[in-house]
DNA sequence: GCCAACGTTGGC
DNA sequence: GCCAACGTTGGC
C-alpha cells in the first residue's frame, strides 16, 4: 500500500469533475515524465491513496481524496494526433506512456500549498521540495495520516 | 507575465 | 558522454 499527490490542472480535470465523471473515475491521461510514469507502472497498486492537489491555478493545494482504480495500461492519448498529448514517437506495439485510473472518494476543503508548508510534520513532503515539478509524488504514511485526519475536514 | 528549476534534445 | 540550448512546470 502506498500513497500519492498528483497534480491536476483545474481547468483540466477537477476534483468536481473527478466526482461527476462516470464511475466517478478518470484516466490520468497527459503524463509525459518518465520518473511520474515510472510511479503508475511499476509502483501503483489499486487501491493505493491518492492527495488530488490542484495546480497552476488561483488556489493551489489539495482538493480531494481518491484512489487508485486500475492497474496500468497504456495511455490512449498518445497515439492520437489531435490530441496535445500526441507523441509521434510513440508505437502502439510499444507504448511509452502508460497511465492508471483514479476514481473519487471524497472532497476536502482546499487545503493550501502554504498551509501545507506551514507543518512541521509534511516538511519532507516531495512535492514541497525546492524545485519540485513532479506531477506525482509518493507520500508517506505518517504524512498521509496527517493530512486525512488533521487537515481534511 | 515573470522566472527559477528542471528535463530533454541534439551537436560534437 | 558532455553540455548548451531549449521547452516546460507551476508558484507568485
Amino acid at each position: 500500500m502506498h500513497y500519492w499527490l498528483m497534480k491536476s490542472e483545474p481547468d483540466e480535470a477537477s476534483i468536481d469533475d473527478l466526482a461527476t465523471a462516470t464511475g466517478q473515475a478518470l484516466p490520468w491521461t497527459g503524463v509525459r515524465n518518465y520518473q511520474a510514469r515510472n510511479f503508475m507502472r511499476d509502483i501503483m497498486r489499486i487501491g493505493d491513496g491518492v492527495l488530488f492537489y490542484h495546480s497552476s491555478c488561483a488556489e493551489p493545494g489539495v482538493a480531494g481524496i481518491a484512489e487508485v482504480a486500475s492497474t496500468p495500461y497504456p495511455d490512449p492519448t498518445q497515439f492520437d494526433p489531435a490530441s496535445p498529448y500526441f507523441d509521434p514517437k510513440s508505437r502502439p506495439e510499444a507504448p511509452r506512456w502508460t497511465l492508471v485510473d483514479v476514481r473519487f472518494k471524497k472532497k476536502t476543503r482546499l487545503i493550501p500549498l502554504g498551509e501545507l508548508r506551514e507543518h512541521p510534520e509534511l516538511t519532507s513532503m516531495r512535492v514541497l521540495a525546492k524545485g519540485n515539478r513532479l506531477s506525482i509524488t509518493p507520500v508517506s504514511t505518517d504524512e498521509w495520516r496527517f493530512i486525512t485526519t488533521r487537515l481534511a475536514r
